[in-house]
Formats: structure tokens, sequence, C-alpha cells
DNA sequence: TATTGTTATACTCTATAACTATA
DNA sequence: TATAGTTATAGAGTATAACAATA
């Protein structure tokens, strides 16, 4: 084992473990529980959070690939979870753009399943003091910023 | 939007986008300058760490499911990375299991990319305190035991 | 010409279950 | 009967590129 590379204490390791591990869980869940899939209630959230963004907004905040987005779109579409919008000949609109909300059943789907998220996040949480859960979303949020700023070109010169 | 749930404050959205944002481009650098893929990668670190692992420890390990796993490593075997064994006849050996060793080819590819992934933790971490990281590095392994101590049966009986 | 979103194709990953060889 | 691992199949997700409509 090389000295300067620990596994257990290596950053994205840690993380890809506790993010498959809430997800993976949840995910059975959802499917068990509501017919939905992880991807869908991504959707549903970020939707629910605001509503009227654009498919390509969208992609980023629910880290959905654009072309698999689509595609979901249009299943979700077919059951009448979400619309897809061209935002009306109003002066100055981009008639390119399509925009997404979510139906009443969309919304009132969402709302229910709500809780179950949080208890989710509660049982990921549980034993943290408030102080530590304010730090560790904080440090995600920096870490999410941090990679942000690297982008492909500088990516691509690290491999030296 | 609901009073009790902030996209922005939930953990699992936290974590999600952190983790793809560093995967993705991780892996975008792994295809490009060594042809291989995140997954494989993800084999071979935890191989790296720790040798001679059955299949389905890997699998924890990894966090690749089982079946996905075992056909990644038929490919990894065909490209010379990683070679089974089943362990020979000692006394009191299972003979169902299967281990999983590097080659010679597979641990200099190892050592070969692990200041790249390093340089991306570096990247990620950039601008936090020895103390931030190991705060949060500890956190993140919280994380992994809470959820791991949520079996199946208690996640059925989350949705009420 | 560039951008937004959709669609097509091939490939990878996952979920499930059947299968083998052991125990 | 149960367990370790492999394999088969179908369904999701990703990567790439081509495409239509609009800017």
């Amino acid at each position: 084992m090389s000295r300067d590379f620990d596994l257990k204490r290596y950053l994205p390791y840690l993380l890809n473990r506790s993010g498959t591990r809430i997800a993976d869980s949840f995910s059975v869940n959802l499917r068990n529980s509501y017919g939905i899939t992880l991807q869908m209630w991504r959707v549903m959230a970020a939707v629910h959070h605001q509503d009227g963004q654009r498919v390509g907004e969208l992609s980023g905040t629910t880290s959905i690939e654009i072309s698999t987005l689509s595609r979901l779109l249009t299943t979700m579409e077919a059951r009448g979870l979400v619309e897809r919008r061209r935002p009306s000949r109003q002066p100055g609109a981009d008639a390119r753009v399509v925009t997404i909300n979510l139906t009443k059943d969309g919304h009132s789907l969402t709302e229910a399943i709500i809780p179950l998220a949080l208890q989710y996040e509660e049982i990921a949480l549980d034993g943290l003091s408030e102080q530590e859960v304010a730090t560790l979303k904080h440090l995600l949020d920096r870490l999410f910023e941090n990679m942000a700023a690297l982008d492909e070109e500088d990516a691509q010169k690290l491999a030296s």
C-alpha cells in the first residue's frame, strides 16, 4: 500500500460511499411506496424548490445529464407529474427555452414524499450536534464550489 | 415551497451534487489519460488498499452492485489489470470463494493514477483548514455508519 | 454561427432471478 | 437448505453526435 494514499481517508471515496448508501436505501423506498425512481424525485424536489426552471438549469440542479433528463421529463409528463411550457410570446422572451412546472398531482406527490425524505436525512444525521450538521452542510457546499471553479481545460492539464 | 423542506440545505442533495461533480470530472480525466472507467479505478483503489478481497467484500468497499462487479472483473481480467484466485486447497479453505488481486500491471497503473487522484482531492478541499478537513471526513464516516445501522426491514417501516 | 432542447445509437450500470459449485 | 459467485435479461442512465427551431 502506497504511503501517501489511504483509501479510508480519501475524500471522494468517503463521499461516494455515504452518498450511494443513502441513495440506494431511499431509492428502494421510493419505488415500493410511490412507484417513482430516485431521479424522478430529484426532478420533483428541484422543481418544487423553484418552479419554472429551464431544462438546462434543471440539469444543473439535479445533476442529471441533459439528454437523460429530456427523456425523463417525457416519461414524467406522460405520468402527469410535470408539464413543459414554451414561455408565451412575452416581449423579449426566448422561444427556444422550455420551462418545467409541477402539475397539481406532481405537487401533491412531492409534498407527500417530503416527510419521508426528511426522515432519511434525520437518520443519516443521527447523533450529530446542530453545530456539526451546520458545519457538514457548509463544507459540502464548499466542495461543490471548489469543483465548479475547475473547468475542463484546467482538468486536462492535471494529468501530467 | 414547503416551509420545512429547503433543498439547498438538504443533506442528500448536497452530498449528491458534490459527489457527482468530483466523480464526473475525474471520470473524464481517467478515460482520456488512462483509458479506464471510474468504476475500474474504484476496484483498483480498493484492491490496492487491501489485496485479496473476496468479490462480495469488494462489492461493499467499492459500492458497486455485485453482478455489475462480476462482469467488470471479467473485463479487467481480460485487460490484465486484476486476477481472480480460488484460494488453493489450504486446510479449512472455502472453495466457493474467489479473491481478487492486482496484477503487476494493475499495480503500476494504480500507482501512476494515485497522484492525479490526490490532486482532485486537493482541489476539492482547497481553502479548508486541517481541522475542517478532519471534521468533514469524520462526519462522512458517521453518515455511512448511521445508514449502515438502518436495515431494509426498518427502512420499509418509514413510509407510513 | 451559436444556443436550447430533442432524439438516436451504443454502451455502461442496476435489478432480478436463475444457475453452478460448494457448504 | 444456504451461501459465493456467475450469467442472462430487461430497464435505467450516460456519452456522443446529429437535428430542428430560434437567436
